[in-house]
DNA sequence: TCTGGGGTCCTAGGACCC
DNA sequence: TCTGGGGTCCTAGGACCC
């Protein structure tokens, strides 16, 4: 298997766009953020700043560090463009977020040039072009792309040649491994694994002990570099939430319904806006202890509409008024899940009518929703609609 | 270090159905 | 009357990522 993975991702994202739009930020500590860092100059980050911690934390390690309030219009346009040359260097483009992708470029070989070089051409356009800095990973699998991007950052290409993955992956502490953070570093040390090499070589049933026998097979896998992931050009999204935090005894009563009900507005403009219904409607809450749970209800049917999601939050809400009262709530979420869309119905749908009472049946149901539009001119339609 | 807002994926138990 | 095995859906919690 060659390396013809490309994990391309945007250096300091946010951080970025502020320096490129504004130039007296340039050459000098900047963070982004209000209350915690969302992102920070590589100026900054030489004293220590890392993102997620508190602003006050961040200005006492780098007191030179100018501070600016996130503009995310300016970096949904960003993205935009980025994704742009993206996909006009592949058509296998997976977003990972924002300002990350994975891109096949196995097929390019004969006719554009080895992976390593459009690589490279990928870079000098995302500077020429979008004007900002991009760091590009190049492997035979995804994971072994995302970590070589991760090491090759700032401003870097990182190629693992073909039948080199484990020498560049066993060296590295195991938290450069996608998907192992500070709980996982804790358990595996624990049993004595520092290192992926550690980790590639323990017994796979003292692995599993630690930490389950699925994500035990799955991080051992990962760390002999076998993925069979192929890259996904269609992901689709699972959820969309809004939520608010607030500080301890910060949040009471009538304020938060005021404050559940503009996240509910909220949810469903975006709903909307990606012509996206949903069933499950979960509320996440938490305490002062940081700590979080949440309860959820499913819908019979799917839905956009504030007023129908509205009555399930306050139903949500009433369940668990006490606790919000009580001063203790620190943080109030909302979320629709169980997605599906009047547009996927519409492309599922292919059957001859007048064939059977339930074909019938179906097509009324689907125009009764959706109107007549959602019946092609033909007629034909077919199999399942998505929101069962 | 007293911690935002947007997500994904996995696990596990119980209800329910055949 | 008591029982098995398999499958799906719902709910809740937890870890992780950017």
């Amino acid at each position: 298997m060659p390396a013809s993975i490309l994990h391309a991702d945007l250096d300091s994202f946010y951080a970025s766009v502020e320096q490129r739009d504004d130039p007296t930020l340039r050459d000098r500590p900047m963070i982004v953020g209000r209350g915690i860092v969302l992102a920070s100059s590589y100026e900054a980050k030489a004293f220590g700043v890392r993102t997620a911690m508190g602003t006050k934390a961040a200005l006492r390690l780098c007191p030179n560090a100018v501070i600016v309030p996130a503009r995310f219009h300016a970096y949904a346009e960003a993205s935009k463009r980025v994704f742009e040359v993206f996909r006009d260097t592949s058509p296998l483009v997976e977003p990972v977020s924002i300002d990350e992708a994975f891109i096949d470029v196995g097929g390019l070989a004969r006719t554009v040039g080895p992976a390593p070089r459009i690589a490279e051409t990928l870079r000098h356009r995302i500077r020429t072009e979008v004007g900002l800095p991009i760091t590009v990973g190049v492997a035979s699998t995804k994971h072994c792309a995302k970590v070589a991007s991760q090491a090759g950052k700032p401003d870097g290409l990182l190629v693992v040649p073909d039948g080199g993955e484990l020498d560049f992956l066993w060296p590295l502490p195991v938290d450069r491994l996608w998907g192992v953070g500070l709980k996982t570093t804790q358990k595996l040390g624990l049993i004595g694994i520092g290192t992926v090499g550690d980790l590639a070589n323990v017994d796979i049933e003292r692995l599993t002990d630690a930490l389950g026998r699925a994500h035990a097979h799955h991080l051992h896998a990962l760390a002999n570099n076998r993925d069979p992931r192929r890259v996904d050009t269609d992901r689709r999204r699972k959820s969309i939430g809004s939520q608010r935090s607030f500080p301890s005894g910060g949040l009471t009563g009538d304020d938060a319904r005021v404050i559940m009900f503009e996240l509910v507005d909220q949810i469903s403009a975006r709903m909307r806006g990606k012509e996206m219904m949903g069933r499950t409607v979960t509320m996440n809450l938490r305490d002062n202890e940081f700590r979080s749970f949440s309860r959820s209800v499913t819908l019979p049917e799917a839905t956009w509409s504030s007023s129908t999601i509205g009555r399930a939050a306050t139903r949500l809400f009433r369940d668990n008024e006490q606790f919000i009262n009580s001063g203790a709530c620190t943080k109030l979420g909302l979320s629709l899940s169980n997605l599906s869309s009047p547009h996927n119905v519409q492309q599922s749908l292919s059957f001859e009518p007048g064939r059977s009472p339930e074909v019938d049946a179906a097509i009324d149901e689907i125009t009764t929703r959706f109107g007549t539009s959602a019946i092609g001119r033909t007629g034909r339609t077919s199999a399942r609609p998505d929101w069962h």
